[in-house]
DNA sequence: TCTATTGTTCGACTACAAGCGTACAATGGT
DNA sequence: ACCATTGTACGCTTGTAGTCGAACAATAGA
């Protein structure tokens, strides 16, 4: 694991963050840091290749949306959400709320056996 | 001109909307149009060629950030601020106030002439 | 009806981004 | 020192997005 740099709060742009917001693995990853302050790779990778996930942290990163903190051989990511609202005041919370609509909005279709589980 | 079409409040998903916002010229429009309420196509163009123009209005279109208004020839296009405000409740302010931010980041080292007008 | 104007659609090219296997680097434990 | 673990870097393939010229569609006006 070598260089984890993270861009400076005037580096950060709207349109990096929003880039990085194109991806649902993505928008996945931010809606679980939200509610968990802090996670490993591992716990969030949820079986995907490593790889690929690799990858995914870093857009996160060089958008400015998460830090990194490396404690022996695992890394510790976590929402930059001071510093998110210092530069976008108020962008932040936005979005996870919209996360929360969002993903409300697609579970009517994924979940929500109660078609199938009352047939008469 | 054929088939203007809009989606529906719940099909405007957060990750079309960050989509929509990942080009500069995009947010340049979007941020023109927070000041204008409506403007036509050929005047957010800048000289722009049409084609490549026509592609980011369909863009944010489909994204739902935007809708045209057909009259005659010319197209009307304007935020769609309320009803992204009902889906996403503060998401489109919080954008709005962010470009103003970026822009101005980006401003210092294009414009301000400061620096160069007093020189003692 | 003929023409100018305003945008869209099509097609081709180019550039960038995602996915993933493999190799590598760094650390902790034995 | 060796090995397992955790994650990154590289290289490749594939898919998608931006750019723009040229052709087309729709409307207003003469």
């Amino acid at each position: 694991m070598k260089g984890i740099s993270h861009p400076a709060l005037d580096d950060i742009s709207l349109e990096n963050v929003c880039q990085a917001l194109t991806d649902p693995v993505r928008i996945e990853i931010v809606g679980r840091l939200a509610k968990m302050s802090e996670a490993t790779c591992s716990v969030l990778n949820a079986g995907r290749p490593k790889s690929s996930m690799s990858h995914h942290y870093r857009v996160l990163r060089d958008s400015g949306l998460i830090c990194t903190r490396t404690r022996g051989t695992t890394h510790f990511n976590a929402l930059r959400r001071a510093e998110l609202d210092a530069r976008f005041p108020g962008l932040l919370d936005a979005l996870l709320k919209a996360m929360a609509v969002d993903a409300d909005g697609e579970a009517k279709y994924e979940a929500s056996p109660r078609s199938s589980t009352i047939p008469i």
